[in-house]
DNA sequence: AAAAATCTATCAAACGTTTGTTTGGTTTTT
DNA sequence: AAAAACCAAACAAACGTTTGATAGATTTTT
């Protein structure tokens, strides 16, 4: 393939941008920083991207759409609601505690794009959603999930996994298929005996 | 009192600049709106605070020292570990939930500041998670509580409570005390039944 | 196959704006 | 009249982006 060049240097620069905009900040990385982290003149950007916003939304993109299409495949798939709900909370942990730098993007730079932009993600975040309230639906016509509304359920695993990113350490003593154990025992079973 | 008057406007730029910081940002948000939001000039600002970044520092310890101080309160009380873990989860989840805009602040732009604000607040922050850890502990004691890692299940509570900040309406069908109800029964018992 | 035209990747320098902050003075309160 | 509160104007620095150019590769024309 004749792209094949322009593609890898683009995914080169997500790499670098990625890491320098999970650690530090939207606002806090500048092109110039970008543009030393690569290795080239800051100008140089701009023959792969419009501007600093269209760089950050193809990489929350991106992240959106590895994630969709994992979880859209685990459902598709012909098992149990609750085999469903253990698979699909365990790819979701690992996917995200795996690869923190995207996930920080994800939850906290969204709001630094302009509306057409997000309106765009925020029709993705509501895939993510209705699929694991589906799953809840489901198993609560099985009668076995209590009556909390699925909306609350939700948000409350959204929140264990996506809260990872301010404390979780990949190298520490809890391996991320563990943390996916314990966040999948919690939230079915809870903390008590 | 000689200085309430002073105090009375400092608290009130402390509204102003809370709501305009969590809504777009404390990046998005400039001196010049912040002080267009007040009615008064923005140099008028640095007379009751030397910088921004002084105001965002300003606000988000203010905000641990108040609920660190009601979570220390109940912890020291004489009643059991159970009813601690409940009434601690219940206070921290409607003291966010009732005042979205200053978590907002506390989970989304703590990274603005520089290393000698972030030090003070980290260790602010390591009292939190103390707090939780010892009732937990104290839980595990008693042999009430499952082999999970402490730390993963106070991080995976915090998580819970942050993230409402991304999804939850106060003004719609669930009320905070409900929340905080469906909360503490995930967390101890999950969502099966 | 040689020559001409086009495209790709890169650069240094500069652009116009916006930023947080300071200066020096004026009005208001006590 | 002293002190506190406020303001208009200006500041230097930093920002994202544009400009205009160059060298090398690739494609098209002769």
């Amino acid at each position: 393939m004749i792209m094949t060049k322009k593609a890898d240097k683009i995914k080169e620069i997500h790499g670098v941008v990625t890491r320098l905009f999970a650690r530090n900040g939207y606002h806090n990385t500048s092109m110039r920083e970008i543009a030393r982290g690569l290795g080239m003149n800051q100008s140089s950007l701009y023959h792969y991207f419009d501007s600093k916003e269209d760089i950050l939304y193809a990489l929350i993109n991106d992240a959106m759409d590895d994630a969709l299409n994992s979880l859209e495949d685990i459902c598709e798939t012909d098992i149990s609601p609750h085999g469903k709900l253990n698979r699909v909370l365990s790819f979701y942990t690992n996917f995200y505690a795996g690869d923190q730098d995207r996930l920080r993007l994800l939850v906290n730079e969204q709001g630094n794009l302009g509306k057409d932009y997000r309106r765009v993600l925020i029709k993705k975040e509501r895939r993510y959603v209705h699929l694991i309230q589906s799953i809840l639906k489901a198993l609560s016509d099985e009668g076995r999930m209590k009556p909390i509304p699925p909306v609350v359920a939700t948000f409350a695993f959204f929140g264990m996994v996506h809260y990872t990113i301010k404390w979780y350490d990949r190298d520490g003593p809890v391996k991320s298929g563990e943390l996916a154990d314990y966040f999948l025992e919690i939230f079915t079973k809870g903390i008590f005996v």
